[in-house]
This record gives C-alpha cells, structure tokens and sequence, in this order.
DNA sequence: CTGAAAGCGCTTACAG
DNA sequence: CTGAAAGCGCTTACAG
C-alpha cells in the first residue's frame, strides 16, 4: 500500500544501477542526457517519488522547524502562524507545531522533543508560566544542542543570547496614551489580566511613565478585573481606557457600554483586539495594531536566514517591529 | 553540533556490537540483565536519544499526521487545532498542519506532500474553493495511495468513503428557530456569508424548513450582505434573526445596535460566534455552541483508531456531534 | 547471551 | 559515462 516505487524497482526495471537512477534524477553531471532521460522518463510513468525519511537521514537534516505557541486560541498567536507559514511555505521546511497552553512543563516536553533531533530550528513563544517562573534553563539548553532558536512576542528580560522578534511594546501605550489625550482625556486609567507577563510589565511601564496620577487596574482573574474596572468607572472620574491586551480590552468595552456611557463623549478606550473580528464589530474599538503577521513572517524568515547560512557564529538579532494605531469609535 | 552520541559510539565505548546496545536499549530479552545495566547506564551519562528519522526510516513509518486547515485565523478551526492537538499529544504521532488558506490549489499541494510519504495518516477540512468546484479527485486519490484520511467539518454531500466528523447542522438552526419561536419571534429571517459552503447550505435548509415566509440574506461579499441587512431592518418586520456564520453573526449584532433597536424587546439574534470572545462581550450574543474542539477530539481519535488498528478494511465511520445552544443577551 | 549481516531508501566519493 | 561500495543510524532475523 506504501509507495512501492523506489530507486532499485527503477535500477531493476532499466537493467541499470541504483546509482546512476539516483544522479539521474538529481540531473549530476556525470550522467548522459540519453541515460537521464530515460530514467526519468519511467520515474514519472511509475509516479516515483523519493522517500523523505530516507533523504532526511542520509542529509542529516529534518526539513522540519518546530514551534511552539502558548495558546491557539488567542487570535494573535493564530495570525502569527499565519505569516510563519507564509514564509516556510517557499521553503524545504514545514512547520510542526506545538502547543505549550501556558505551561512550562509542557514547553519543556515540546523543547526537549524537538531538541532529540525532530527539527532544524526552533521557534518560540514562552508561556505564561515559564515567564512568572523566569526558568529559561531548558530553553538555554537549546543553545547548547546548537539548534538556532528565535523567540517571539514575549522576550525575556534578560538576554539570552538567542534571535528575537518583538514589538515596541512600551512604545505603543506612549502612543495610545498619547492619542487619548488629544482627545482630551483627562484622566486615563490602564487596564490588565497581564500584570505578570513581559509585554504587560512593558506596556504599564509605558503608561506610568506618560501620567502622574495612575490607576492601574491588573487582575489576572477576570472577575476580579471585571469588579474592580466597574467599581472604578461608578466612580466618574476616568474618561479613558487603555486596556492592555484582548481579554481586558473586550471587559472595558462591555463595561462601558452597561454602564450606558458614551464612546468618545464621556469616555475613551484603546487596546488590543483581533482586528477582522473588530472590523465587523460595533462599535469598532480603537485598537494598537501588533501586525501579528509580520511578527511571524520576520521570525520565520530570521531562522530561514540562519539555517541557510553556513556561518556559525552570526549575532543574534534582536528585532523590534512597529505598531499602528487603528481608530475606531471608541476613541473619534 | 548535531547529537554524536550514536548506537556505534556507546557500542565503542563498551567494547560490544551495536546490535546489542540496540538491544539492551529496546530491554530485549536476548540480552542478560548484567549487559543492559551496563548500556543503559552509559546511554544515561552520555545522553543518548535515538535518531528519531534512523528509527522511522526502519519502521517505515512517519510518525506524523498530517493537518489541513482551510483557515487559521478563523477561531473555530483554532479551537479544532486544540482539540486534535490534546488526542495526538499522548499518542507516538505529531501534528504537521498546513494552511490551505481556502484555495484549492493550495489544499492540492498540501495533499500531494503528504502523499508523498511525509505523513501516516491525515485530517482536513476542505477549502471555500474546493467545496465550489466540487473537486474531490486529489482527495480520492489519497485513498488509492491508502493513506488514512479524515474529513472535517465541511463534509461533501456525495460520500466519498472516507471517515468524517461533522455536527449536526440542519438540526442545529431547526433548534435556533425554535428558541426564537418560543421568543415570541413572528419574523425571522436567516443571514449568510456562506451561501455556498456545503455547512452554509445546510444551515439554510434547516431555515427553510420551519418558516413559511422566508426571509434569506446571503450573500459572500461582506459588503452587500451588510447593506442587504440593513435595508431589511429598515423595514421594521424582522423580530428574529439567524446568522450561520461568525462573520454574519458579527455584522447582524452590529447592524442592529447602529439602528439602536433594542435585543430581545425588539429584535432577537443568535448565531455563531468564538464562545471564549463572546463571554467577555457585551451584548452576549446567544449562539449555537459547536464545541469546535469536540470535534478535532474525535476526528484525531478516529484517525489514530484506524492507524493502530491491524485491520484493513474497516468502513468508513460517519459521526454527527451534537451542537448545543447557549443563550445570550441577544434573545433572552 | 552476543554479534555479524542484511536491510530500511537514499546519496556520493571513488574506481573503472 | 556507469556501477560497486560505503554510509546515514537504526532494527531484527539469524548464527554461534
């Protein structure tokens, strides 16, 4: 049932060596136009086709890269896929992905997979748990094994030495805080259900380093965020909202809106959401475009660079792209 | 760079054949206890992991299945991802997924790979474009090539004797009326971006049997299908509506709230929406719940089945998950 | 209980 | 220009 054709049906078949059907194919010069064409001409006929596993180990090379995402479910790490894909598409290589969900020990098992000789390069998004934990020893083990390695979205603080693509997080809430102020807010409250994670830390540094009266509202438990975001907006005082990632995002937003209070009159939000789905959404809220995509298409295309090349000793990158800020009626 | 710890080098090392350390690694019973100790200790300190493609070439087996997803970004098809990345976690295989990106010619690359002896078994849910054109040829042929396969989701009407996983959606919008019924709706009209997509029609069929008056706005461009809408609402007859799709879902629940009629009173919706979204939304749309990562459970299991089974000739299994229906803001 | 040999399906120096 | 041989790293009948 397996493809039963190979290069010795075809030698037998010719009446001539594996050897020469196998630089046949591959077009090597030692071998007459005559000799090439007639191979290849009963290869098609028998549908041949070379078997990978047998290339892979005679090339010593998986032809796969190994990634691992935190969490399918978030819209952003499914675009960032997208533009992975994008990229390897063109490329020897495919992509197997992993899912850690947020744990550590799962990211360890998928690291340590992948570091047994199942991939050629690696790319990855910590979890949330080894982020808390700050235990990066398994991913440093990596470096050792010399399987290239590019991080994404959430980069540690402290440098490891390995490629990484990221956005300019702190950056991005300057900006946003920035646009609510021209709008005239005057007092702009930031919400979170990532305080602990890197690009939360990143982006609440930028928004305390933009005001001088903060109300900082961060619940990793939504109900919590979800009480203390009302209790604070029952107050009247905020007139905006910077939410600092999807989940907060959509409670500010359905916050305000039981409240009853008025987009962009009595009150402003901007923060992160799944762009096509807000497109078709109302109202549509005023958000910080990551470009997920582009986030995965340079990741991807950092490895690639890296794996073809035939330097060893290539610094690392240590990329950072840009945001957009999209408006939307929360914040006209 | 690469892991120099080989069969041949602890065989070296311990003065023995490689036969034997093979042995003694897989706990042959030809070898004495005494011998095994000795390599397994060896294999330990050095840290020995077999070559994972040496392994499957002498298997003859890939160990890996192969995924085909029309679109990442679609959430659904992200929750399907998780569900048939639980199932295969704990079995041998791993996931390689392609994106077909709703092309066909892209679906048929993809299943030409695999074809190609890169994967034991695969799973796919068909593209837009594939299920229009009703070719199935490339898919049939994976079964002459007996290649385990799973279809996913969008089953084509004529059976083509593969295994397939679907959810009942006839059923499923025959509930959603009656839940509407029972809403004191009088006016229901049914809103499609999938008019063609064989769950589209389906859907639709289920509308048309329960209503005497049909009212059916479908259309792909996402453009007209909002205009189309709104001059419906316009009219004011409407009191009920079915969305078959999360891009009409989004676009029924935005029209309505920019007419400012208001949910349940004045108009009731229930569509489909991404379930962990929608919880933190305002309004909660009601919505047909089709427990996406139920099905790439089952689609996996059925899969791995077959692959572990002995038996050739197992027929082809036909599963109709249940939906359920939760109820939101939109229609309580 | 241990090892030599063949083989999984390929590629590539090397000889002729 | 063609082919025999060795090798990629493993497993597994088979001999001893």
């Amino acid at each position: 049932m397996k493809n039963v054709v190979s290069l010795k049906s075809l030698a037998k078949e010719l009446n001539i060596s594996v050897s020469t059907v196998s630089k046949s194919l591959n077009d090597s010069e030692e071998i007459s136009d005559q000799t090439k064409e007639r191979v290849k001409n009963l290869a098609k006929l028998r549908g041949y086709s070379p078997n990978p596993i047998a290339v892979r180990l005679q090339k010593q090379e998986t032809m796969q890269i190994g990634v691992v995402v935190p969490n399918i479910e978030n819209p952003f790490f499914a675009s960032v896929l997208k533009g992975i894909d994008e990229v390897t598409n063109t490329s020897k290589y495919n992509i197997i992905t992993f899912l850690s969900n947020e744990s550590l020990k799962k990211e360890k098992e998928c690291l340590d997979y992948f570091s047994k000789g199942n991939v050629d390069g690696i790319l990855i998004c910590i979890a949330e748990e080894t982020n808390k934990k700050k235990t990066f020893d398994h991913i440093i083990d990596i470096k050792q094994k010399g399987i290239p390695l590019v991080l994404f979205d959430r980069i540690p603080m402290q440098p490891l030495g390995f490629d990484a693509v990221q956005v300019n997080d702190y950056d991005s809430i300057i900006s946003a805080y920035e646009h609510l102020e021209n709008k005239d807010c005057k007092n702009i409250a930031f919400v979170s259900s990532i305080p602990t994670l890197i690009v939360g830390r990143l982006r609440e540094d930028g928004y305390l380093a933009k005001t001088d009266n903060p109300t900082v509202i961060a619940f990793e438990d939504l109900n919590e965020l979800q009480r203390t975001l009302d209790e604070t907006l029952k107050e009247g005082k905020i007139d905006g909202l910077i939410a600092a990632d999807i989940d907060a995002t959509l409670l500010c937003n359905s916050a305000i809106q039981k409240r009853g209070l008025k987009f962009s009159e009595e009150i402003s939000l901007i923060g992160y959401v799944n762009a096509s789905q807000n497109e078709l959404s109302y109202p549509k809220i005023s958000f910080i475009d990551q470009h997920p995509k582009e986030i995965g298409k340079k990741t991807a295309q950092i490895l690639l660079d890296r794996l073809e090349s035939k330097e060893e000793n290539i610094p690392a990158k240590d990329v950072i792209l840009n945001t957009t800020i999209t408006i939307g009626d929360t914040s006209s």
